[in-house]
DNA sequence: TTACTCGCTAACCTTTAGGTAACGACTAAC
DNA sequence: GTTAGTCGTTACCTAAAGGTTAGCGAGTAA
């Protein structure tokens, strides 16, 4: 029964597979999926920690989504809200090391983003030069 | 001017990396954004390639989602729709050589998914014995 | 005093994602 | 021939994400 033949072996390991990489990239989608998260993380690990200068450099967010998703971040610990009560209140936003954990993603995702955008490029082109 | 002092530079440079960073990931994001996208192309990468195939190992999708989502990766090249005009007409999605460009998006997603569910687990069991 | 910045927040409205349910066309069983 | 199942597609509707506008409280600069 068990060496029947490899058909239904493999069917099953990989449907198993499958159901493993599904969950766990449903789960990573869950906590870092939607427009900002991730774009909020790459700004502040380029140093913008002060809720005007995240605003202006992650384009098109607005207050009212900034402040939400930073609560989120915070609240799934990716970052920490630091006020300094000393002179003018100054508050920061600080990544903790948890975010250094999407590095790998952050690369992956901006090197496919970069290639992807050459391919419409080319795409385009050919489109556009094949008219008879 | 030039050699002022580093921190003026690198700032820049910063800014500029950063720019270029978010705008290839916000493409990415773009094409492969979205709750089901990533996770269609996975269940067909192990050899889901019809419909109710898909719909049974997607956990959640809706039929009238993954037929909507099945369009969009069609038009955006990482699928295409065969229909075999034979006998009961059956219909096959296949994956494009273009979707394994994001084999390492998908890796390293994850890999993430995995450990931030450990992470998860551990913060819960943390809280839940701290009590007094 | 006026005006402008920073870090938000609330109220309101639009857009999109996604669920439900039913259909068409065809098959298989009862 | 009537019921039930496959393989999708479509029309309709709700929910939630997100944009717009306005404003507040506290500081700063003219």
């Amino acid at each position: 029964m068990k060496e029947q033949n490899e058909t239904e072996k493999s069917t099953k390991e990989f449907s198993e597979d499958c159901h493993k990489l599904l969950s766990s990239v449903s789960d990573a989608l869950y906590a870092i999926g939607g427009k900002w998260k991730l774009m909020i993380i790459i700004a502040m690990a380029r140093g913008n920690n002060r809720f005007t200068e995240l605003q202006r450099m992650v384009n098109g967010i607005s207050a009212r989504v900034l402040s939400s998703e930073l609560k989120e971040l915070e609240m799934n610990g990716f970052i920490v809200k630091k006020v300094s009560v000393g002179y003018p209140v100054t508050i920061e936003y600080q990544l903790l090391p948890y975010s250094e954990t999407l590095q790998e993603v952050v690369g992956a995702l901006s090197r496919w983003g970069v290639q992807h955008r050459e391919k419409i490029k080319n795409d385009m082109s050919k489109e556009g030069s094949s008219k008879p």
